[in-house]
DNA sequence: GGCTGCATGACACCAAGTGACATCACTTCA
DNA sequence: TGAAGTGATGTCACTTGGTGTCATGCAGCC
């Protein structure tokens, strides 16, 4: 019919995050979206499961990304670095959606719906991890505990990077955070018994 | 119009349970779970805000419960021992209901949006336990690890006990998994480094 | 009796999501 | 060159979750 135009799920996702910040995402309407994206409703739903979906298209590049980047790390590194090997490439892979991460987070702080789409998503992520670290020979305790601080970590300093106006290095601020986790627990650690 | 019936709630959650149960979560239809409890559909949306929440009616209940224990626990105790000293209550509150339990939870490991509400309610759960450790005046730290580990503990052995066929103590098992939590911990605690 | 409050029914409505089929552009191969 | 195939999209009808609104019947109360 009308002609044919590239990358649908791109411009599905950019007039979502458009309208959504406009409006809200409760009140705005998935055949709006489409129409935005001179699409239809029924098309909308080919590229994502769900409305909610649509602002986590990124989870499973995440995810790749993360994992391609613990392959990378040396045969002998302790759990914690293997995961810490990911955080370079996720850094690169953030680097140019700033303004898009920025105005995503503001999006999901406002509904509890996307909240809970998103706990579930970082859930999903710690799971991925920790089988990752078994794969590689870690015990089943140090995989799960290591695969939690490497979210936790990502998830604060994801949280930290989008809350700045001015695009600072992903990268710098998980490191921050590890940092700091390292701190923080190690004194636990002494303060406790 | 018809004759009042008491309960309308608890004969909702009856009904969507055996239906459920019957003929699977999606298949069954909130129209059908109202006219088996005798109500409307429109009366079922007064007491659920939706449909999964039927499921986790209990959840408030558990929460009021563990708190109420743990203000009983003494004021000295460490944070790890308050957050125990609510065991005892949730066996007790949840003694009388292990069918519907078990029916429960085999209707949840079925379908992926009951997981996600599990995992949601789990996590708040993990906040107020933890916002009641701060106002104690537990560590920041301390209070969200002990609040992390206790709804661990109790999710294990929770599950543990509805996969019984026999209803054991409920209790019983979060002690047990208490223990096997912190023989891990401990071990790891010595293997590392 | 009449008043008030509460739980529910009745009804219309919106939006998310799906299934089935048609259509258009583009490719391939005889 | 043209027929057949393929992939992305449109069209349409439909189900179901969820809500707003108003009517209705039952209770207690003065």
């Amino acid at each position: 019919m009308s002609r044919w135009k590239p990358d649908a799920a791109g411009r599905l996702a950019k007039a979502a995050i458009e309208l959504f910040a406009e409006q809200g995402y409760e009140a705005t309407t998935v055949a709006e979206i489409a129409e935005r994206a001179g699409l239809t409703k029924r098309t909308f739903f080919r590229y994502y499961a769900d409305k909610r979906e649509v602002l986590f298209g990124g989870a499973q590049e995440l995810e790749n990304c993360w994992l391609a980047g613990m392959d990378a790390a040396p045969e002998d590194a302790d759990p914690m670095a293997v995961v810490a090997a990911g955080f370079g490439p996720i850094s690169d892979l953030f680097a140019d959606r700033h303004p898009f991460a920025r105005l995503r987070a503001g999006i999901v702080a406002e509904n509890p719906d996307l909240q809970e789409r998103e706990l579930i998503k970082l859930h999903r992520l710690t799971g991925v991890l920790q089988h990752a670290l078994a794969k590689r020979g870690v015990s089943d305790h140090a995989a799960a505990l290591a695969a939690q601080a490497g979210v936790a970590v990502f998830h604060v300093a994801f949280g930290r990077w989008t809350r700045r106006e001015a695009p600072t290095s992903l990268g710098a601020l998980m490191d921050d955070s590890l940092d700091e986790l390292r701190s923080v627990v190690t004194a636990t650690a002494t303060a406790t018994t």
